[in-house]
DNA sequence: AATGAATGAGCATTCATTCAT
DNA sequence: TATGAATGAATGCTCATTCAT
């Protein structure tokens, strides 16, 4: 007689697994937060988890499987957070202050998840396979992307953002801007107050002031001229150098 | 073969140890933008030297004072190379452009130093002592940083740059948005193009673009309104969520 | 349950029992012919027999106990399988060479079992107690043995057979060629044929068959000289060297 | 100024680089003939050798490098040694003695060399990659093996040796026998001589004794039968019966 | 009888660094 | 200054087995 499969006690077993994945990661994100993904060793992460070498490994099959895991508990966190501050907004250019204002929330309430994905950009995401990258970063930049590239788009079309965006170019232009400010904040971390004398809150929505500024449109720009520093003698960019 | 007639003999032996040091510095800078810093060993870095193991430690402490050896060069590299730009600017605004505009030629011709900076952020500037990190910024920063702060008084003063504009905060916010978004470009590298489908020099030129053009006096800003979001519903941001 | 009628419902839980051991052994002896016995781990073999590690243990204490299981199955098998080769026979020739003949058709149809048995002799037969290992020989050995044994003597008594033999040295001697050169020919496997450029089969019958022609009597060994090599200077053996 | 290359003391450094190596070799051999390739541990090969861990690999690169070096060196010492009684020989048939010999004398004197080849064959020879082997017996093979196939045809022409042989068939046939013969005594070792109350040299110097009569020439093999069993049923192989 | 979970002991190997000459 | 040799302390991971249900 083959055993029954009928599941036993599922809900129990899997809770129970569930739970344990999670003391790992959280675990494991603490120390990571605190040392860095490489100076993280197995050893330590597993005394911070409160259970033994050979149970760990029950549940994660090396340490490249969890960090994996904590970037796409990560991404997943993000995307379900961040749905709140986009759905809330009505109009499409409020969806794209909802991104940018979840963002600024993120770097003020989880800095240790932004400075994970700092280091994530800084060392790894050169390393490792795209496919697997974009798995996970598509449940997250879908969301906000479509419509801030749609928004761009039709503040064109109805006069509020300069005429002469290029509505992919400054989608990504933009984002990169904050994420990259967000993660520097977030990497910096007190290290920006002592230095700049400044809140690392208060800078980062600055930042996204002086960006989102940056798209709207003025006569000039409606007009003829194609760039704010043509004026004034910016952006005559000496074409490469070396 | 040393040279004869001005600085004889002491130059020799001095020149000998400089060649040494900048053999290790060069293979170390090499694994390292290839393998990050955490995961290039001194033995590879050892073999790409070319010397012996026991040699490095004459001329280098250990694998950290390597590292900081690194850094120290790249922003004096960095200093040199952005003074050129900055000098070559006669108007301030000019020289903030110039600034900036290094820091796209930096990025478009130097990829390899700028990653290493953006693994040094991410990673270890937390770690390491304030004192020895502001000697080595202090180099590079205070040329522009103080043209750039003394700059947006005048062009608030001369009406060109938007009134609320607190100096200090605008400095701090717009210079760490492009390290940030500069910096991400290059950990992402060809990443960028391909997910994107924009070239990164493209990328980071509009980012700047799109931050100049946020500093700009418009009729409204020199008037009453304080944000550019607070007409379309942007900027009123939630105070904290989780 | 205990059984009702002649043998009704037992036979439903042995032969449950009987099917799981023949499961695990199979899956055993798959893994072990390609790995090898010691790099052959519970976890593949557990995941190679569809089974959970924990209840491979309710039908082996252990791993030992596995290839135990397995060497007697081996051994019971060629037991079964030799008698056909040796009952057929008529004769006492006719026994051993059905034995031999079982020999080269074990090399060719089952590999597999051969070069596990040369596994074991090669790693563990040291090691593990003789008294276990002569219960498991005894059942195959016997058979051919004795008549091997008795045959040479028959063999000598009618001149068939050279009259210098020691039936027990030239029994052991022949069976020990035979089955070392088997167990080589299947150890080595498809690398014979490529280096040596012959046939397996071709070759352990041509083994078998020089061996036979070295028993038989020729005129000179029914007279006096004790040995073929004596005449063209072999066996003048040097005894010991270093 | 570069580092003069000037060999400082190189017979020193050499000497004692291979010293170290051989007390290495030594003390794996020693473990490895006692329990066996994969239950040698790094940590008591290590115990072994007085050395510290990681002095050990600055010898050699991993476990494998050792076993391969081991194998090597068994190779090597053995196609010196096997020089010496192949040399003495003038006659060819005394070659083969020679090299039969010698093998005899290896099995008496260095048993724990043929048990560590019996384990090579019985667990890796499959595993490995063909070439490095095929470097590795070049040396030992070639040798013995090229006098020995020369030998077969003059011995055939001359009428000494049967005329129904196939010189490259027989070389490999007999070779293969003495060889499985020869490992298999040394793997067994001393239960051989309890089991079959026979010393391990006399069996198998008289598996090679029978060997050798079977190649002989006799009046019937140099007329018209094929094969020694036919006259008395053997060699009537079934092709085949599973 | 079946199995999910757990684990102690160990494994081969690496690494940055030091020492003696 | 250069270097051959050595090494303590990890490091990430595996394995056969057991326990509780």
């Amino acid at each position: 007689m083959p055993p029954k499969p009928s599941q036993p006690e599922p809900r129990t077993y899997r809770a129970h697994r569930d739970r344990q994945r999670a003391r790992i990661l959280t675990a494991a994100a603490n120390r990571i937060d605190q040392q860095g993904i490489d100076r993280t060793t197995m050893a330590e992460l597993i005394a911070a988890s409160q259970l033994r070498t050979s149970t760990i490994y029950q549940y994660f099959a090396n340490k490249d499987d969890i960090v994996w895991a904590l970037l796409g508990k990560a991404m997943e966190d993000a995307a379900l957070h961040s749905k709140k501050f986009v759905d809330d907004a009505t109009t499409g250019l409020g969806k794209i202050a909802g991104l940018l204002d979840f963002m600024a929330d993120e770097l003020a309430t989880n800095p240790a998840r932004v400075r994970f994905m700092a280091q994530f950009d800084a060392m790894y995401a050169r390393d490792w396979p795209v496919e697997r990258l974009l798995i996970l970063e598509g449940q997250f930049h879908d969301q906000g992307f479509q419509v801030f590239r749609t928004l761009i788009r039709e503040g064109i079309a109805d006069g509020s953002l300069r005429a002469d965006l290029d509505p992919d170019l400054t989608l990504h232009a933009v984002m990169n801007a904050v994420i990259g400010a967000q993660r520097r904040l977030a990497s910096l971390g007190a290290k920006v107050e002592l230095e700049y004398g400044q809140s690392i809150d208060r800078l980062f929505r600055e930042t996204i002031r002086i960006l989102l500024f940056g798209l709207r449109a003025t006569e000039e720009t409606n007009n003829t001229e194609p760039s704010p520093g043509a004026k004034a003698g910016i952006g005559k960019t000496k074409k490469r150098s070396s």
